[in-house]
DNA sequence: ATGTTATTCCAGTAAAAGCGAGAATACTGG
DNA sequence: CCAGTATTCTCGCTTTTACTGGAATAACAT
């Protein structure tokens, strides 16, 4: 094998992975994983596949060293491999925001509005500061196994679909700080304006849950 | 439009970016661009591509947010859109060689022999702390147009290719540290086997200059 | 065993990507 | 303005990818 041969597959083996972030439903369920293991029927429904393209697409990410599969009875529960997974998901998020865009114009039609004011938003530091203080109400907003897979300790978890539901019994005026996914994760920027528009003072974590774990902050899991 | 689409369109746009790197020759070319800016001529001959193809993977390059270009006379100039690209560019490198174990073998194959040997390797802040105090010869073994794109102070340059009439007239026993552009480049490998069989002592520096830029070490730039 | 459920495998199809060879284009320097 | 050079565009051609609907598997419960 020539030294021209050699090289070329050293670079087909990071291709393969390179594969695995090179379309738009692997991405998806790439964040969807980052969130916790999950099955393949769920991961098909929340991100709008059919099963067997669904499954499909985690055996490509599979063979891209991206996830990992384990049994659990009839169940098969798909993860990412590591936790430098989603660091490299989040990055390729952050670079293609810099140079692409057209990713703002999409991210503003997906997420609603004014996505850019930063006056909405909390940084982790701050939570972190003011939740300890007991300051502020910290809501989970993302699905409830989700939040059981790891969350930010002192958070309520409030499903998006339940918080017309939390609000009817939520009379304090103690300001919220509402997080779900990550960066580009609609449901904390919905239930922010839910709250606003019932007169609560809310803000957006930025970003994640993603990316706090990344930030090697702490994580609680099981129930609250 | 409907949440389903505007999401799909958001995760389509991260994917653009994802397909720059699901190739393995743009993964080539993007890892040359790390190192300096080209131009379509000088990347085709070294990736082995016809020059077509590669202008077709350049385009598709640009298209994803991860190059730029810039005319000069009838030349065109390619270059990373930032520094950002080559810490995805590194990032990937390091998940896939954490994930998938061809890696290790295709990588062995190119570089040659005992690539896992750890001795053989220098960190950057012992090569940072040594050249400082003037203990070690710090040979540059890139061509020369790389050299003067961005360059460890302080280093030699000396292509690969005129290594041996280097060692003609090198006469010093003072221990030499070989590095070249990044963690999986062939050429400071080579070098080291060299240096070590005409009886010197030589190390190669743990990845190489992509890294140390990024690492926010020094560089110096121009001629020596 | 048998039926149930979650997942994977298997064609088959349409669309896209990868590639080289040669024509066309864009700039430069007489 | 014309020849020369670097790059891009345009075809064809082959290979790969994305996806679907239905058959096949694997574990489980009865």
């Amino acid at each position: 094998m020539s030294r021209r041969d050699a090289k070329s597959a050293l670079y087909e083996q990071f291709a393969r992975m390179g594969k695995g972030l090179s379309n738009s439903k692997r991405l998806e369920l790439l964040d969807l994983l980052s969130q916790g293991e999950r099955s393949v029927e769920s991961l098909a429904s929340v991100a709008g596949l059919g099963l067997s393209t669904t499954s499909l697409h985690l055996q490509g990410l599979k063979e891209a060293g991206l996830v990992a599969s384990r049994r659990e009875g009839t169940f098969i529960h798909y993860r990412l491999t590591g936790e430098d997974v989603g660091a490299l998901l989040a990055m390729l998020r952050a670079v293609a925001t810099t140079h692409l865009a057209e990713i703002d114009r999409a991210a503003s039609k997906y997420l609603g509005g004014n996505v850019l004011d930063p006056a909405d938003e909390v940084d982790r530091s701050e939570l972190l500061q003011r939740v300890r203080a007991g300051e502020v109400i910290v809501l989970d907003v993302r699905p409830t196994l989700e939040f059981h897979a790891g969350h930010i300790p002192g958070a309520v978890s409030v499903p998006l679909e339940d918080l017309e539901k939390f609000l009817a019994t939520f009379v304090n005026d103690e300001e919220v700080i509402v997080y779900c996914r990550g960066a580009y994760c609609v449901l904390a920027y919905d239930a922010v304006r839910t709250l606003n528009a019932s007169g609560h003072r809310a803000r957006r974590l930025h970003e994640g849950m993603l990316e706090w774990r990344l930030a090697g902050l702490p994580v609680e899991s099981g129930a609250a």
